[in-house]
DNA sequence: CCAAATAACTAGACAACTAGACAAATTATA
DNA sequence: TATAATTTGTCTAGTTGTCTAGTTATTTGG
């Protein structure tokens, strides 16, 4: 049995990262300044730091660089769900930018889960979830706006999305239920997450009601599998 | 299928501009703002904002900023059409550049319209019209050769239409019809107006006749629905 | 053990993207 | 009005991403 340059490489560099020569979010070195160290050829090198893109201890951005990947973020599944104070808690800085509001049909689902009729327009809000400035999370967000009297307005005038139900009278929540599937990148979402297409996604699917038990909010939300993982709390 | 990130920049803008978000001649936020925005840098945003010049949507003032496009208004005169003039004395740049020019025989509904046999060899013309050297209309005009000598040579000498018709003793002519309809540009028409496939398009087909009423011209124009406007007079 | 097939590696070209510098025109400010 | 700040235009250079093609090394199967 051999051992192939690329894997050699590969575990090489990992070791270093693991020495911790590099901090988080640091830049590698470049593939030509590895390409004239290990003395092979920079395809070789790009074999071996896929592989720890492949194993998400590192991330590239075209026409950069390489750099070693931040902890995971934790983002925890229970009753009263907030994306901000989840990461506060977690010391980081949060951000979260809606890049699409508009009124929409809901699809059969939606409206089901909303306990409204197709023909009813709802709240379409999409958007994108940031740690530090990088993205974690694409959320899509459908709200029964004849529900929710001003949501619309509040959307617009708030940034923050439970500071706008809040302004709308939704002072409390609860989450009704999730499910959590996978699939991988399409080109869209690779390029809103700034990552490469067909990297795995952690996708939930969720209903949350307020204190009469009314749905409020049926949203989806994929999570980037190498920046983030899912704690469900049982209490 | 990949997107890269200037085509997805250059798409949204695109979007938001359709949308009315920014009036004709407003300005659009800076390279700044859009690199801080979509999160890529100075010259990406330069790459999708130059693609939405290419195609005419918009246009930029150096040391000032990116502008929406104002459409141009053409008026759609019942009497004498001529879109040179009409052109000239709104003060820009006209031009029109033939692409085709032959003998074919008519369909129905132009020989009907010329009041001629179906046998009858006529002159079709085809060609694209210019404001500031963006095409904004393609044209397709069917001329009776044997109601007018000396049509085809004229043509092949003039570079102006209405020049070739004077040369060839039509000295006046006035607009019998108009109809106007619309559609989306397929992908030959996408190419010739240098605009992206299923852009709107304002359809007029027309019959011209001379000062005996006889029928001396039977043509089709599709007009870019985004760089221009009709304008009918009623009098 | 040999031949064929497969995987690893080299080499090069080109596109997309980042980065920074500086010039030229415009706009805001003192 | 003069000056500073902003914004677009144009460079050069460097980095990653994606191809294609060809060579070498390893594995596989008879």
């Amino acid at each position: 049995m051999k051992t192939f340059a690329w894997k050699y490489i590969s575990d090489q560099i990992y070791k270093e990262i693991n020495e911790g020569r590099y901090l988080e979010g640091q830049k590698l070195p470049t593939e030509n300044e590895y390409s004239l160290r290990f003395g092979v050829n920079r395809h070789t090198i790009r074999r071996a730091l896929n592989e720890l893109i492949r194993k998400s201890y590192i991330y590239s951005r075209k026409g950069s660089g390489f750099y070693v990947s931040e902890k995971k973020t934790i983002h925890f599944i229970n009753q009263r769900p907030r994306f901000t104070k989840s990461l506060i808690a977690s010391g980081d800085t949060p951000l979260t930018k809606i890049i699409r509001l508009e009124y929409i049909k809901p699809n059969e689902e939606e409206a089901k889960n909303l306990k409204i009729k197709k023909e009813e327009m709802v709240i379409f809000l999409e958007g994108i979830g940031y740690r530090n400035n990088t993205p974690i999370c694409i959320y899509k967000k459908i709200f029964p706006s004849n529900r929710i009297p001003g949501l619309m307005a509040s959307f617009k005038k708030n940034s923050s999305i439970s500071k706008a139900l809040f302004d709308s009278g939704i002072k409390d929540y609860i989450r009704s239920y999730s499910i959590i599937s996978s699939k991988l990148t399409n080109h869209v979402e690779a390029f809103l997450l700034k990552c490469n297409q067909g990297e795995p996604l952690i996708c939930t699917k969720n209903l949350n009601v307020n204190n009469k038990k009314e749905p409020i909010e049926f949203g989806y939300t994929l999570f980037m599998g190498s920046r983030v993982e899912i704690y469900i709390e049982n209490n």
